[in-house]
DNA sequence: GTCTATATAGGGATAGAC
DNA sequence: GTCTATCCCTATATAGAC
């Protein structure tokens, strides 16, 4: 029981920032909420920002996680709906620092370095995608339009989230909310297919989505 | 010059803003940097948030002046880059509110009403935009296609400008920032387009678009 | 309209006892 | 490991003189 306090610590801090938001959470708040004192908040952690940082490294583990190539084979509309189903369950349990995601990663060198790094990757990932789609005859596009929709896929993904609270003003997550951005990620690639799997995509989208 | 002062400090306050981001910047940078007293600052604004929201209403009567549909005739694809081009500069101009937009609009119930609300107009905007060109035959998407993609338009819009900060880590402008953030959105419309006007789109980016 | 001075509050962080 | 007590600093905001 003793030498958990430094998880709990992380588990509140968690949860207290993807509610409240980052910005509006302070070191005392959680240490109320843990019913601990603050002197033992710093005991375990230097500062604010190293509880921050140590959220970070844990987001980081399960979306570079969710970011490996499961096997060589092409996938299938429905293995890029069940990827991205998956990184954006992820980013769901770390919102926090999609919320505020300019500012925390502006105010932390490291961060930022390392979140930058997740994001190429990402993107070189979504282009390797879109290129498979492409040589597979599946799809029509030019080098130019990959690349770049690569960067929308990337963009969308990321900052749904906020598009949707920004739009809705939601507090608490809807059902739909998550399912409604892979929705939009993948409404990125329909135009791109062929009939078939154009027509294909959208059954497959009305049976996600409601 | 006596009464000039509260406008002062609302151009002031911008830039500040802008440069540091909103979170970053107290009532007493903005006195400092005019070099009045504090106290003289909350003689003209209640609070700082006083200062947000008569820069946001600024904001608004710039952009629904940009979001004014110009004419009846079907806009062409310069026309759209056009549009485009003056909603960035517009939303550069007045970027901070974008870099923190989660963090302001949740503090502010009328920031998040007055934003929300934009960005309806705006979608509708997209909407019949893309219809047109359906209608007109130059390009080929179902409802379903179309709302989402009017959706993605604006989310792409609305986060451009972090998506950039966040990858490159930028804090001045390049020269090509805002054009890429252009052409990322009109990347949305491409893959819709009949081949004639997707090789046009294509050849007309280029030339804006080193 | 503008200043000086100040009140108030809160957050970040540390020292030292237990 | 944990607590109590406290310090420092900064931010917001106000009062009252000029």
């Amino acid at each position: 029981m003793a030498t958990k306090t430094r998880e709990r610590i992380l588990d509140t801090s968690l949860a207290l920032f993807n509610v409240r938001g980052e910005p509006n959470v302070t070191t005392n708040h959680i240490a109320d909420e843990l019913d601990i004192s603050p002197g033992n908040l710093y005991y375990h952690f230097r500062n604010k920002d190293d509880i921050v940082e140590h959220l970070f490294a844990r987001y980081e583990l399960r979306i570079e996680e969710a970011l490996v190539v499961p096997d060589a084979r092409l996938p299938t509309l429905e293995d890029i709906w069940l990827r991205l189903h998956v990184a954006f369950e992820c980013m769901w349990d770390y919102r926090f620092i999609y919320r505020d995601l300019v500012d925390i990663t502006s105010r932390n060198r490291k961060l930022r370095l390392h979140f930058s790094r997740i994001l190429k990757r990402a993107t070189a990932n979504a282009e390797a995608v879109l290129r498979g789609l492409g040589a597979s005859g599946e799809m029509r596009a030019s080098r130019a339009e990959i690349e770049a929709t690569a960067h929308n896929v990337l963009l969308v993904t990321s900052f749904w989230m906020s598009y949707n609270a920004v739009l809705g003003g939601h507090i608490e997550r809807e059902a739909t909310d998550l399912t409604r951005g892979i929705y939009q990620v993948m409404m990125l690639l329909a135009p791109f297919l062929r009939d078939a799997e154009r027509l294909h995509l959208h059954t497959l989208a009305a049976n996600y989505v409601k």
